[in-house]
DNA sequence: TGCATTTTGTTGCAAATGCAACATAAGGGG
DNA sequence: CCCCTTATGTTGCATTTGCAACAAAATGCA
């Protein structure tokens, strides 16, 4: 696995992979900000609320919190509270699921439905604008990286 | 607009831009989530206080907070009261700046410096079991693309 | 069936956060 | 010097968050 020191697992990680966890670091917050930046400035929600939109919509049907919180990598306990903000605003709503009365199914309501859209409509350029330095091979090959490091499975395959 | 087009700055991100997004946000979320939960379960603060700590020591001097905001990424107010709350754990202290009357300098204590030691001791492995599955050239591959992506200096050239 | 355990989700309370307003010193002309 | 503007930090207040305790349905099993 290493090169330097084929021994038991090290305890200190190599300057290679400490660079890349300080650039990992920065970058992914700097990235970040700056989309989180032009969503305030246009008065929109943010990212988190957006995600859970998209994913109700890619979805295609009413989905259980639960099956929710584990793309989001948030707790149960958040996206209650989430979602109690985001009913008020009649983003989603929760209705009642047949299958197991302790829980409930989270439906898109139309309204949620067009945030979701308004919201790309500036995501979309910010993203653009924040990372649009690198070529498209090099955005996949950042990717693959990025998978293999974090060994979450990489959903296009690599 | 179109896709297939890129004349004039692209509005939408092309394809592979959009997953090298997705990686970065999953992979970044979930290997500072892994290395959270180490300093967590080991009962000693956040990486943000880490940073803190770190950065003083690496200053080697006291230190304005103007100066710190920049590397933590942090606004003014944020600082203010992390500050705070680490000067009431004797880990910093703010001393008077004889160039600037309104601030003060950031001094590390005795007790800042061997937390921070402290931290280092369980964040080291924990970076290491939550990134060591890349090679140290597919690090620095890694790194470098990053910083190309973010528009940031590499602060070891490319 | 009866009852302990697990799963799923919510909530009370204390701590932390964002925002805007504030305080104070420094700088920059006239 | 005086006054206006900028720079540097802090704070009041409302919102949000984390944690642990709680509630209630599902599951396992003797």
């Amino acid at each position: 696995m290493q090169q330097t020191q084929p021994k038991s697992p090290t305890k200190i990680p190599s300057d290679p992979l400490q660079r890349a966890w300080i650039a990992l670091g920065r970058i992914s917050q700097s990235v970040q900000l700056h989309v989180a930046i032009a969503l305030k400035d246009a008065k929109l929600p943010d990212l988190q609320w957006y995600t859970v939109l998209w994913e109700l919509e890619r979805a295609g049907q009413p989905t259980r919190p639960k099956d929710l919180a584990v793309p989001l990598f948030i707790l149960p306990y958040q996206l209650s509270r989430l979602v109690d903000r985001m009913e008020k605003e009649e983003l989603v709503s929760r209705i009642d699921c047949e299958e197991d009365k302790r829980g409930h199914l989270l439906e898109l309501t139309v309204k949620g439905l067009a945030l979701r859209r308004a919201m790309w409509a500036v995501y979309a350029p910010a993203m653009q604008q924040a990372m649009g330095r690198i070529t498209d091979p090099e955005a996949l090959k950042l990717a693959e990286l990025l998978y293999k490091l974090g060994d979450i499975e990489n959903p296009h395959g690599s």
